[in-house]
DNA sequence: ATTGACCTGTGAGCGACTCACAGGTTTTAA
DNA sequence: TTAAAACCTGTGAGTCGCTCACAGGTCAAT
């Protein structure tokens, strides 16, 4: 398959596939005739995997190491391994992270919520950002 | 306080604290005498709201504007809860994804564990890659 | 034969920094 | 007091991972 229908298949844009390509990650075929690239259901499989790993927050330079350790079939490869559970640490702490700071977006838009009329005035946004760093204090009134 | 002071209270870089007073998000005073520029606690808060709305995905010219909403004190303004309230549904998706995807990594870590010498060989990984998206089949050994 | 949808390479633009440079200022400490 | 170190200034360029724009070549359908 050439650029286009990979893409499509893949969902994701061709100018991705071709940057892909010039940065090594893919390494299809060219047909001769007319200089198009041909592409492998192996390349497709590759595509997928690389976007995922991305979604991971891999960067493509550690995509195409463990793309070309996989490649040399049967190598062992601790490499890949240490990027993996190092990629791993990274991801708990942001999921950590990312949570906490949903249920304070969430006590905060409560706090709007239940407002009169629905609109946070100065007060309230200015209260949200003094006391961002203070789950404590963000969304509640003090006591007085 | 000057830059590179406010840096450090807020742990940041001090070329963000630059970049952000080229973008106008932080507005110090000049020192009019050596041009230097003077930031004072509000700056400070304000940074650190910055950097925690960044990490929750607010790109720039939306944390400008909340922020410049909570300068004109009491204006109500929808706009702001808008942006909140669509910020924190692609939260909640990247949160759900980002939950997957760590289970996803450590059932393959898991995988890798048990084997022999704890270093995986290409199959293992070719596995991991063929069935990225099969949760069903990482990790784990086809019936046979 | 012409249209339109594909393909090619290259180069530039994006956001949000980060770094490097060249020069001016302030602090420290010998 | 003066030299060195540690700051500050603006500007411009580099980074990453795309994405888009351009100019031109190829191919299938009408």
């Amino acid at each position: 398959m050439r650029v286009g229908e990979l893409a499509r298949t893949a969902r994701v844009n061709p100018d991705t596939v071709r940057f892909y390509t010039r940065e090594g990650l893919l390494r299809p075929d060219r047909n001769p005739s007319n200089n198009y690239q041909e592409y492998s259901s192996d390349d497709l499989q590759k595509l997928r995997f690389a976007r995922k790993a991305r979604q991971l927050g891999f960067s493509l330079p550690e995509i195409k190491s463990i793309l070309s350790h996989a490649d040399d079939h049967h190598s062992p490869c601790p490499m890949v391994r240490e990027v993996f559970e190092h990629r791993l640490n990274e991801v708990e702490a942001q999921l950590q992270e990312l949570h906490n700071l949903r249920d304070r977006m969430k006590n905060a838009l409560e706090a709007w919520q239940s407002m009169p009329d629905g609109t946070p005035d100065g007060h309230t946004i200015c209260r949200l950002i003094e006391h961002w760093d203070d789950p404590a204090k963000a969304g509640k009134e003090e006591s007085r």
